[in-house]
DNA sequence: CGCACCATCGGGGGAAACCCTGGTGTCGTC
DNA sequence: GACGACACCAGGGTTTCCCCCGATGGTGCG
């Protein structure tokens, strides 16, 4: 595995700077930010394999950045990077899709260390935040390929995901509106609402993102 | 391609000692096991690419066994493998989601062929199996995905190839012809000639249709 | 009852995708 | 040189997609 293409998120240059400073050598710093949304600009013109997100920030803190870039570009993996460690921000950027999670006194080595294995694929928090994150989602077992959790399609309701299906299946919005006795403006507003919902803003994208939790 | 990983099932140790013998040269041989809740354990640790999978075994059989990685883990194909050419058994296994069967009469170098092209995308059916196999499944076209074998793909000219790539990772038109420096009609003509080539509708379809295939 | 949510359907408009026809030029082959 | 395969581009038309606005019922809840 090649080195990970590393994009770093916080409000505070300080913080930057020292992080920079302690990874730069062992990854490619592809850039950093420090508002939300020159960050979700930034993340989707360069596409790095890993951010590192600061949880706490104006502007909607690093979860707005975590909702808005993961829809688009699912294969970019984040790192939240906190100073808190209330199971509250834990749990909220695990659902909306991070990786991990580690405390601001994490030592370089061991931050480059997490960086590494998020790159892999690896799931990643702070010995101490592994215990109460895996009673969160029931056995830790259960857990690891893709940690998306279904937050999102717990959002549809029945008849949405049923159009999705067939959307994702690649049916056009006639066929669909016939398949299931609809009209095609139905169909229409059906789409609507779950791009809307899953923050999606075509239907390749909704496509992609159902292939890759394989809903078909 | 590079060479497959496999891993072997089957609850007679002289039947593994042999088939190990007959591929171990060209594969990866990345484990074996004798029993289903054996098998399914290292399966899921140790991720193959394909398993060669016994059908009639003790504790519920291979049935079992794609039972219960297949949810887990999509991506592992299974060829299954067996003394049987009964309808029954060959359906049931196609249906849990196997990529192909074949009998233990199988030759060496058929057999190793028959590994490489699961791994490659391909279902797999011993000759006389084949026939009866499509008629269960209604007519051959009904059968995919991943039947159709590679001459479609052996259809493109390498343009078109390129251009494929990039329409099935969502990109719109215009910014294909970008990133390849054409114009926008030049791309139409390419996906054009796709769709009329893989005998598909529309993007969607393509976009599903590679995936399938992992041509990402 | 009021209110929110869901499902259904419609209009209109702009962008994108799809389809067909036809044109150019290059290359290799017969 | 003629022919075919390929890449390239264009015009023009139809369909589909996406988004804005709106409307009607049904259902469940405080």
């Amino acid at each position: 595995m090649s080195r990970p293409r590393v994009f770093l998120v916080d409000d505070h240059e300080l913080i930057r700077s020292g992080i920079r400073a302690e990874i730069a050598d062992h990854v490619d710093l592809v850039g950093d930010a420090d508002e939300v949304d020159v960050a979700v600009q930034m993340i989707l013109e360069r596409q790095p394999d890993v951010v590192l997100l600061d949880v706490h920030m104006p502007g909607g803190g690093g979860l707005e950045v975590l909702r808005r870039v993961t829809p688009a570009c699912p294969q970019v993996r984040f790192l939240a990077l906190s100073v808190s460690d209330a199971a509250s921000d834990v749990i909220g950027v695990i659902r909306a899709g991070a990786r991990g999670y580690v405390t601001k006194n994490i030592l370089g080595p061991d931050l480059l260390d997490a960086i590494v294995r998020v790159h892999e694929g690896d799931a990643v928090f702070s010995p101490r935040l592994a215990g109460f994150v895996l009673d969160a989602f029931g056995t830790g077992t259960a857990l690891p390929p893709g940690f998306g959790v279904d937050h999102e399609l717990d959002q549809l309701t029945p008849r949405e995901r049923q159009v999705l299906r067939l959307i994702a299946r690649g049916y056009i919005y006639r066929d669909v509106a016939h398949e299931l006795s609809l009209s095609v403006k139905t169909v229409e507003s059906h789409v609507s609402s779950v791009l809307r919902k899953l923050q999606l803003s075509n239907r390749h994208q909704l496509s992609n993102w159902a292939s890759e939790r394989h809903l078909l």
